[in-house]
DNA sequence: CAGCATCCTGATTGATACTG
DNA sequence: CAGTATCAATCAGGATGCTG
């Protein structure tokens, strides 16, 4: 690791972690995961299996606003991106079991930190909004 | 509240930030901010306002694939929420310039973890999709 | 230059019904 | 229990043309 990066002068007040490649977020890379993001679903449920395993009912149930085929969708979509891992356990009645993969909890950090800026700032976003209401 | 699932902390794996509040999120808080971050063009707005100022068509040639009505929903999107400050110039040919907002400015430090996770598991996302090809 | 109005298309989502 | 299948509605988003 260089320590001397590009020279950019501290124009900035806030600091930033990364001078946040625009140019790579544009291409694709960042874009297919803000794509995730953006569904509440996605985030909902990696923040769900993020505290615990659960099965497929249980989600639902947690959730309680999605639709089943939503619910298999989203799941189907982390599970292939490879955020969620999906188990089949050999009960009677079958069961399945949905966590998070490592590569999935490793997300958790950024989205927690997000969630955490969401609720930190819904106020000022919520007072922003009503200022200019009904325009 | 502490940690409190599985007893030991195991920080050798993943540490999270905070325990993130899933009710929180599933209320609203954060599904409105995720929302934003949802469409490719908030972010990518942010992000390049982040960096400098921007005239609209300064902004509509560096991103260079969205539509003039997108650009200016979007802009008007981040206006409305308090992430974005729109200024008219007066000058003769009318100039507006866009800017983060102090709020803007702090989203985009979250932003960024958010995108350097993507940037760095870019590889890990692809191959896992490629991995259970629905072909 | 900056921006709005209109039309149109494809993707996303929800409700409902059915199955192993 | 854990899905899949189908239909209809919604909506993000693009193209075009027109103002101040």
């Amino acid at each position: 690791m260089s320590d001397t990066h590009t020279g950019v002068p501290s124009a900035l007040e806030y600091e930033l972690p990364r001078p946040v490649p625009a140019d790579e977020l544009a291409a694709c890379p960042a874009g297919e995961v803000f794509r995730r993001v953006g569904d509440k679903w996605s985030v909902l449920l990696v923040v769900l299996l993020g505290g615990r395993p659960h099965r497929y009912n249980e989600l639902h149930r947690a959730v309680e606003g999605i639709s089943q085929r939503m619910l298999t969708r989203t799941l189907r979509g982390l599970e292939i991106d490879g955020l969620v891992r999906r188990e089949v356990l050999p009960t009677v009645p079958p069961s399945v079991e949905y966590s998070l993969t490592p590569l999935g909890r490793s997300l958790l950090v950024p989205l927690s930190a997000l969630a955490d800026w969401a609720v930190r700032h819904e106020g000022d976003i919520r007072r922003a909004r009503s200022d200019s209401t009904g325009r």
